[in-house]
DNA sequence: TATAATAATGACATTGATGTCGTTTTAATT
DNA sequence: AATTAAAACGACATCAATGTCATTATTATA
């Protein structure tokens, strides 16, 4: 007669599939993770977790989304606090520091655009991803330049995929180099180099 | 006695499995292809296939062997006959024009690098592929660099790394993107000119 | 033409992951 | 406490691919 738990119940458990999930994809990889794995480290049911995601897809998807809700926030906030040229410095230098395991999931994401290209789901979710990356660093560029802090010598959206190609590229490489063969560091700033002087930072 | 066959024999077989396997890996992606695949393309039986190649793996990576062998021929002419910084552009702006059927290939090449990440064998083969690449960018700026057509104002293994990264990247994204969403070829472009300015073209 | 070495075949055992579904358990309501 | 809706379980049927190996076919030599 009545439901026999509560939606925050579910809730909890939706993420405590999705943070084991997180970690799996993680440690192993896209391809490499299988159901089990998440099974196994929430101590449900097979059916059990079925029940909540149709499948890996699904699963990732459904994490990423969450991810990106979160850091939509947090962006928010620091761009109302700081100078946009700052506020992008430190979040490319980010990258320079970031923790090993931020690089790792990186790398799954990376694997998940490329084994997902067969997917018509997950493609129309990764361009519009895509999209919604590129027209958010549009508007960060846009905004530095209601600012007067930028005066860019080519096309907004341009530089935005340059930016996000630079950072696929290094997330790629970093997979099966370590960084100092890598040299990413030394490549980052030189990359912020050439996206100070394209933005025509002042 | 006698063997059945002779080498050349042998060889011509090798190089047909290759030449197929080349075609599906193309279409297909590496993950989604299949050793079933070869068996029907070339009309060779299941073991004969294996008597060839141990595993898809061991057939990607000889693909990639004998790819490096056509193109390293190739490029040498190509130098001896050119002022460097042409030689450099010509192998760029090819990438614009590339049929898309080498983008595709290139897209299978990236799945490879990220899936082996656990292979040891292929992770070795790759960081040997990657030094090469870095290794010959590195000898044609330095040749570039002896012919005074460029004084760099970076190091140049830092530079052929960043070249290999924005490469990387763009493969990545051309795989769920078309290339006008993508603006792959206005992206190139800036790269070309970031390019120029740190070999200090002349 | 016989034979010996080996190339080529394809059926098969094995593995591993998937998603389903009939059953059982649980907890909110009566 | 009894009822009942639905949450959770887990055994299972299914599928797809792998690599092996006993058998068969082939051809260069003797």
């Amino acid at each position: 007669m009545a439901p026999k738990v509560s939606e925050e119940h579910k809730e909890q458990r939706r993420l405590s599939i999705l943070t084991a999930a997180k970690e799996i994809f993680t440690e192993k990889g896209y391809e490499a993770f299988v159901m089990q794995d998440v099974i196994e480290a929430t101590g449900m049911s097979r059916g059990g977790v079925y029940s909540y995601f149709a499948n890996k897809e699904d699963l990732f998807i459904s994490l990423l989304e969450h991810k990106q809700q979160q850091s939509s926030n947090e962006l928010d906030t620091l761009i109302s606090q700081n100078k946009i040229w700052d506020t992008i410095k430190m979040i490319v230098l980010d990258f320079k520091n970031a923790e090993h395991s931020d690089n790792q999931f990186a790398a799954a994401q990376v694997e998940f655009n490329i084994l997902s290209r067969n997917s018509s789901n997950a493609k129309e979710f990764l361009q519009r991803r895509y999209q919604w990356a590129s027209d958010f660093l549009c508007s960060l560029i846009n905004e530095g330049i209601k600012r007067g802090e930028f005066s860019p010598n080519a096309p907004v959206h341009h530089i935005a995929r340059y930016y996000i190609t630079f950072f696929d590229g290094l997330s790629i490489e970093s997979i099966f180099l370590k960084s100092q063969e890598l040299n990413s560091d030394e490549q980052i700033d030189l990359f912020l180099g050439h996206l100070g002087s394209m933005l025509g930072v002042k």
